[in-house]
DNA sequence: TGCCAGGCCCTCTTTAGGGCCTT
């Protein structure tokens, strides 16, 4: 079954994990995710995972997440088995897509599993529609787009609900200056779109 | 002990280099 190509129903999702690449051996400690079916959250996932060693205290400060909230936690193999079953063939978003990327191919690698959808990233698009924010940080976009947040963040559920309504946002704004529906596969080659070519149109949004 | 990635974007570019962004 193919993902509907609505720019509005995908998974928005986020990793927290103990470095910045999987090919150095880092590894995922945590997932959160919400499902967006036509602009309105859904569903949820989120669930922490055992690394199968200790992280840094690097880590443990830039998250929150300690080594004894861990010890309990399911191996990555488990959480990622379910995230699997939760996320399906769904278009996925992310914020720095490449990064989550990188981890989701790489625990799926782990499982024998592969991610068929489509996978998008909000920080392009925001490049693209906000190209005066001061920087194009998740948290430095919510607070200039003034998105709904409690004030958590660098945990994963957290940011892919912060995620999402950046998302959303985004869609309104391109909306308000083109077709209200937009697809996904438009807002994928809107993320490959130089800046140059966006014209006029997008110079004056945000 | 000290260091570690990678894709995208911009520009004083394209035969390159450096900043951004993610943990």
């Amino acid at each position: 079954m193919l993902a509907p190509d609505d720019a509005r129903t995908c998974i928005v999702f986020d990793f927290e994990t103990t470095g910045l690449s999987p090919a150095q051996g880092d590894r995922s400690i945590e997932i959160g995710a919400v499902r967006l079916q036509g602009g309105v959250v859904v569903d949820r996932f989120q669930s922490l995972m055992h690394p199968g060693r200790r992280i840094s205290s690097f880590i443990e400060n830039y998250t929150g997440i300690s080594n004894s909230m861990l010890a309990d936690a399911e191996p990555c193999e488990l959480v990622m088995q379910r995230f699997f079953d939760f996320a399906g063939d769904s278009n996925l978003v992310a914020h720095n897509a490449t990064f989550d990327r990188r981890f989701l191919e790489a625990e799926y690698d782990r499982i024998g599993r592969q991610h068929t959808g489509g996978l998008a990233c909000s920080m392009l698009a925001a490049r693209r529609l906000c190209p005066n924010a001061p920087n194009h940080r998740l948290g430095t976009l919510v607070e200039y787009l003034a998105l709904p947040n409690d004030g958590t963040f660098h945990r994963a559920l957290a940011d892919a609900e912060m995620t999402a309504s950046l998302w959303l946002q985004l869609l309104d704004v391109l909306g308000e200056r083109g077709p209200s529906n937009v697809s996904f596969a438009a807002m994928v080659g809107l993320c490959r779109t130089s800046k140059a070519a966006l014209g006029k149109l997008v110079e004056r949004l945000c």
